[in-house]
RNA sequence: GCCCACGUAGCUCAGUAGGAUAGAGCAACAGUUUCCUAAACUGUAGGUCACAGGUUCGAAUCCUGUCGUGGGUACCA
C-alpha cells in the first residue's frame, strides 16, 4: 500500500515540485475513520507555502493520479491530514499474494548480493549458559535471521577466548574438585567456580584417569577437558534454542597469527600510540574520544581493546557490508574505543552497528535473584528449556525491546498456562489447521473467486493487517527489533480470533465459506512465516 | 562526579521514523459454549505518559534540567 503511494506521489512531484522539498511518509492511523494510510504532507509545507494546510492538501490531491479500483476515498482530515481509504478490491488482493509467495511471503530482497555478520553468544568457556547470555544468543539470532529475510547472506559467529585469568582459575577449580573426589581434605575457595558442573567434570576425570593426575597442572588436562566439556554444553544448549553458528572465532589465534603485533605496529607508525609507565597507551583523546587508554599493560599482556580492535579488523578484511554486534550493557562501554581505533586505521565503521541489550532480572517469589556465574547462583538456560521448552524460552527473550530491562518472572514463566503469549499464537495457527480439516471433511475449498465478499468488519481488519506484515519485517530488521514481529503476530491472532468468534465458515452460503477459507490460510501462513522467523513451532493441533 | 539506557494502568510491557480521542496482556469485576478447539471472545473499571521548563500549528515521542532505577566509568572483559 505505501509503495503505491509513494509511486503516486512521484508522480505528482512532476506537477508540484515542492514535494521535493518535505519527506513524504504516510502511516496508518490509530482510528480506522482516518482511513488505511495517511500523510502529513500538507502540514509540513505550510510554512514553506504560507497557506492553509488544508488547501494545500487539495492542491495535492488534485496533482494525483488516482486509480478509484484501488484507491475509493480521499479526505482532508482534522489539521490537514490527507487519508486514503483502499477499496475492498484491492485488499482482498493480498490473499493471492500470500498464496503465491508461500512461505516467502514477508520476505524482500532489498539487501540480496550483500554480506552481513552477526557476532554474539560470544561467552567465554568457563560455565554453562544463563538467562543473561540466553537473551543475547535468541535475540542475536533472531537479528541475524531478519538480516536474511531482506536478502543478506549472514554469518553467525562466537567470539571467545580460552585463555586468561578466568580460565587458569577454572582448571585450578576442577582440579581442587578431582583431588576432593580422591579423598584430600580441600578447602575451595570463594573465588573459585563454585558450580555443580565442575565436580561433575572432575568426576569423569577420576573415572578416566583415577589418580593419575594428581601431578598435573591444572592448566593442562584439567582445564582442557574443563573447555572440552563446557563448549559441548554450550553448544548443546544453542542447538536445543534452534541457533547454529556459521563459525567460532578463538581469541588466541589473534596471537598466534601475529594479527596483534600487526595494529600495534600500525598504530606505533601512525604515532598514535606512545608508552608510559611501562604501558602502551592508545591516543584516543586525539581521535574523538575522552582520554587515552592503556592497549598493552606494564606486564606485556594486551588489555581487551586491542584483540578485539584486531578482531574488527578481521571483520572488515572479510568483507561484509554489515558488521553486527550484540553485546549486554555491562559491554556497552568498549566499542567506542575499539570503533575509533578501527577508524583511526582506516575501516569504514558505518558498516558496525553496535547493538546494546539490557539485563535480565530473574524474579523468583516475588524477590529479585542476583546471579553470578562464579557464584553458581544462576539460573541455566537447560534447566528454563526443561521446565517451559525452547518455544516459550525464545519468544519470552524477543517479545521485549532489547533496550529495556526483562524482568523475567520464573514463576509466571514456569506456568503453562493462558497467561503465556506463545500459546496464544500458536494456538491461532492450531485453530485454523483444526477448521481446514473440519471444512475439508465438508468438502469445501478456499476460493479466489468471491474475495469481495469478504466484507464483514473482522475480515477487512484481517486483511489490512496482512498487507502490512512485508513492512513489519523490513523494519525490524533494518532497526534490529525483533520485538516488533512478536507484537505483530499477537495483533494477528487477536484479529484472527475475534473473526472465529464472529464469522462461522461451516453453516456459512457456500460462496462465502470458501472465500473466508482463503482467508484464513493466507492467515494462517502468515502467522507461521512469523513464528518460523523467531523459531518458534507452529503446532497443528493443541 | 562523569557517560549510557530506562521511567507509560495495580503488575509485565507496546506505542518513541513529531501527528488526530495514549493501547495490549495479566490481575479485579460482570458476561458468552445446542454452533468450525473456551489455550477463545465481549463488557466494566483502571492514566498528571516520573517531575519542571523549552522547541512548534501539534510532544509520551525532540532539547535542557531535576528525581528515581539499572549498567559502565581499571594496566578485568
Amino acid at each position: 500500500m505505501k509503495e503505491y503511494l509513494g509511486q503516486l506521489f512521484l508522480e505528482a512531484t512532476k506537477n508540484l515540485d515542492y514535494l521535493n522539498d518535505i519527506e513524504i511518509n504516510f502511516s496508518v492511523p490509530r482510528t480506522e475513520e482516518h482511513g488505511d494510510l495517511s500523510t502529513n504532507a500538507a502540514m509540513l509545507l505550510t510554512k514553506k507555502l504560507k497557506k492553509n494546510p488544508r488547501l494545500i492538501a487539495q492542491g495535492i490531491i488534485d496533482s494525483l493520479n488516482i486509480d478509484h479500483n484501488i484507491i475509493n476515498k480521499i479526505e482532508i482530515a482534522g489539521p490537514g491530514f490527507i487519508n486514503f481509504h483502499f477499496s475492498a478490491t484491492y485488499l482482498t488482493g493480498i490473499v493471492k499474494t500470500i498464496f503465491d509467495e508461500g512461505e516467502h511471503f514477508g520476505k524482500s530482497s532489498k539487501h540480496s548480493g550483500k554480506k552481513a555478520i552477526v557476532e554474539f553468544v560470544s561467552a567465554n568457556p568457563t560455565g554453562p549458559l544463563t538467562i543473561g547470555h540466553g537473551r543475547n544468543a535468541v535475540l542475536g539470532d533472531t537479528v541475524a535471521t531478519l538480516l536474511e529475510a531482506i536478502g543478506y547472506s549472514v554469518d553467525r559467529e562466537y567470539y571467545f577466548n580460552n585463555a586468561g585469568r578466568q580460565m587458569r582459575v577454572l582448571g585450578d577449580s576442577v582440579k581442587l574438585r578431582y583431588n576432593e573426589i580422591l579423598g584430600e581434605k580441600i578447602s575451595f575457595p570463594e573465588d573459585y567456580y563454585q558450580g555443580e558442573y565442575i565436580k561433575e567434570i572432575s568426576r569423569k576425570l577420576v573415572d578416566e584417569y583415577e589418580d593419575k593426575l594428581r601431578d598435573e597442572n591444572p592448566e593442562g588436562k584439567f582445564k582442557e577437558a574443563a573447555e572440552q566439556s563446557i563448549f559441548s554444553d554450550i553448544k548443546n544448549t544453542l542447538g536445543m534454542l534452534g541457533i547454529g553458528m556459521n563459525s567460532y572465532f578463538n581469541e588466541n589465534t589473534l596471537y598466534t597469527d601475529k594479527k596483534i603485533d600487526e595494529v600495534l605496529n600500525r598504530f606505533d607508525k601512525m604515532g598514535l600510540s606512545y608508552e608510559k609507565e611501562g604501558a602502551v597507551w592508545l591516543k584516543l583523546s586525539e581521535m574523538g574520544n575522552e582520554q587515552d587508554k592503556v592497549i598493552v599493560k606494564s606486564t606485556g599482556e594486551p588489555t581487551y581493546r586491542l584483540p578485539d580492535i584486531a578482531y574488527h579488523i578481521e571483520k572488515f578484511k572479510r568483507g561484509y557490508d554489515l558488521i553486527v554486534d550484540l553485546f549486554g550493557s555491562d559491554h556497552a562501554a568498549t566499542y567506542p574505543d575499539v570503533l575509533a581505533g578501527c577508524r583511526a586505521l582506516g575501516y569504514d565503521i558505518q558498516k558496525v552497528r553496535v547493538l546494546i541489550h539490557q539485563f535480565v532480572t530473574i524474579v523468583e517469589n516475588g524477590e529479585i535473584v542476583k546471579m553470578s556465574t562464579r557464584k553458581a547462583n544462576f539460573i541455566t538456560i537447560d534447566e528454563l528449556i526443561s521446565e517451559v521448552g525452547a518455544d516459550v524460552v525464545r519468544y519470552f527473550f524477543i517479545m521485549r525491546n532489547m533496550n529495556t530491562h526483562l524482568n523475567f518472572e520464573l514463576d509466571l514463566a514456569k506456568k503453562q498456562s493462558d497467561e503465556n503469549p506463545v500459546f496464544y499464537l500458536q494456538y491461532a495457527h492450531a485453530r485454523i489447521s483444526s477448521i481446514l480439516r473440519m471444512t475439508e471433511k465438508e468438502g469445501l475449498n478456499g476460493s479466489f473467486e468471491y474475495l469481495n465478499l469478504l466484507t464483514h468488519e473482522t475480515e477487512v481488519k484481517l486483511l489490512k493487517k496482512l498487507f502490512l506484515f512485508p513492512e513489519e519485517i523490513e523494519y525490524a530488521a533494518e532497526y534490529f527489533e525483533p520485538h516488533k514481529i512478536a507484537n505483530y503476530l499477537e495483533d494477528l491472532a487477536s484479529l484472527f480470533h475475534k473473526f472465529y468468534t464472529e464469522c462461522r465458515i461451516i453453516g456459512s452460503e457456500k460462496k462465502l465459506a470458501e472465500a473466508r477459507i482463503a482467508l484464513i490460510k493466507s492467515v494462517q501462513i502468515v502467522l507461521k512465516n512469523g513464528l518460523t522467523l523467531l523459531k518458534v513451532s507452529a503446532p497443528d493441533k493443541m
